[in-house]
DNA sequence: ATACTTAGTGTTGTTTTTACACTTTTGATT
DNA sequence: AATCAAAAGTGTAAAAACAACACTAAGTAT
């Protein structure tokens, strides 16, 4: 008894990763040969998505999709916006595509957007023997089906969420320094934050944990190594969920 | 050529109203009676949702619910969540429910939420005959499908939603007064705010017009009105997208 | 005239924000 | 051993925002 897939559900991750200087977002490469000549027809970029089995929840056919892709399971993700004009995918490429899946061009295929954050160097990437890189966001060129604007939307919904929730730090290792998590937020919102007033401001954060531990093989003074306590942050989460408008 | 209507997709738009005292959300009677003795077999309630037509995109859509419902344009509408288990719409009654509207019970039907904003005194609703009416959030049992799960996830997303964005009034008639403003968001808290320091906050607002006009009809002091110029509102929001952590 | 009801207002102490520049600590280089 | 390079780490003062708190004003109803 095979498992179904659904013909016209998918979900699409939109997984955010972050080098130390640019904030990425992962890629594949999709390329199509012609069934006769096994000429190259089709050389595409996309986001990683995937199809939904008939008995699966979405929250875990976009887990499968991460854990497929970095081999992690309790990745940070979360459902952003659902993306089901009816022709959006219905140009030339896109129909190919389809028809190379045995999907049916003509139907309507709804997908649901994810996004997701994890720690670049953290994971070895793999994806069912395609390329999949990570690309700059700043430098993503035009991706197939609609994913430029499912990108758009994922990194708005990021630049949003990031000013109320403290995710910011799983683009980073466990052990993170406060320059590090400032660069991030530097990367996602693409300005500069002042140094000692972005230190103030999570010293107020009791759930960033100051470790007695130094970074080790930097050419410069060491920095203190922090971790996020997911304990201390549920726990003045339920305290105070701020009321104030 | 009728408009096909699409077999698996459909919106939910919870409808949110104030009544001057409570939030509150439309619920629709459904009764369904038995085809050969007529008898009543099921009288459930539920949010307002419809099909989705094929070529129809989800925003029009929910869109189109909220015309029928209110004959209002331009409602506040926004998609918050995606519903789509497996399991959603497996309940014995559910399926009666598919089955008499000619679905497949099989189906795996999914869901966009979309949750919506409106001055209740500013509709006369009506719905295809059925019976609709606002029901205090607080006293809203239970719903067919899984839309006491909508409704919840939709509430969150309201309570989150107007810390940081001025929705508010749009539950409001045009002109209203400071203590209306003040009602709505403790009513979408539950909790009570402070007079002073509310007023002082929206003083800081400067979306927020004050009239030359004053209430009329009520037995104290009246209160002067204000309106929301979404003009100046955009143009802030440009200048300052808040960007600190 | 009086009562009733809601509108509207100010102060003080505390916390947060913003703007801004120099010293410290390490490894690398000579 | 001395110097350099590179990032870490730190404080202050002025302005704004926040939190707690109670009385007077202005209109209608009787």
């Amino acid at each position: 008894m095979t498992r179904q897939i659904s013909q016209y559900l998918s979900v699409d991750c939109v997984l955010f990763g972050y080098n130390g200087l640019e904030l990425e977002v992962l890629i594949v490469d999709r390329t199509l040969n012609d069934t006769d000549s096994g000429e190259l027809i089709i050389n595409d970029c996309t986001l990683t998505g995937n199809h939904v089995y008939e008995d699966e929840p979405i929250e875990d056919a976009a887990n499968r999709v991460l854990f497929d892709l970095t081999g992690l399971d309790n990745v940070f993700l979360e459902q952003f916006k659902t993306f089901a004009h009816p022709n959006r995918l219905k140009k030339p490429n896109d129909q190919l595509w389809l028809k190379s899946t045995g999907r049916d061009p003509e139907a309507r295929i709804i997908t649901v957007g994810f996004y997701s954050l994890v720690a670049t160097d953290k994971v070895k990437l793999q994806w069912k023997g395609r390329n999949v890189r990570w690309v700059p966001v700043s430098e993503v060129g035009e991706l197939a089906f609609d994913h430029n604007l499912i990108l758009e939307e994922a990194l708005r919904t990021l630049q949003t969420r990031i000013k109320y929730e403290p995710i910011t730090f799983e683009l980073l290792p466990d052990k993170f320094t406060l320059t590090q998590l400032q660069n991030v937020y530097e990367a996602i919102w693409g300005i500069e934050l002042d140094k000692r007033n972005f230190r103030k401001k999570v010293a107020r954060m009791k759930y960033l944990i100051q470790l007695d531990e130094k970074q080790t093989g930097v050419a410069h003074k060491p920095a203190r190594l922090y971790v996020f306590s997911r304990d201390v942050y549920d726990k003045t989460k339920k305290e105070l969920f701020d009321f104030t408008i």
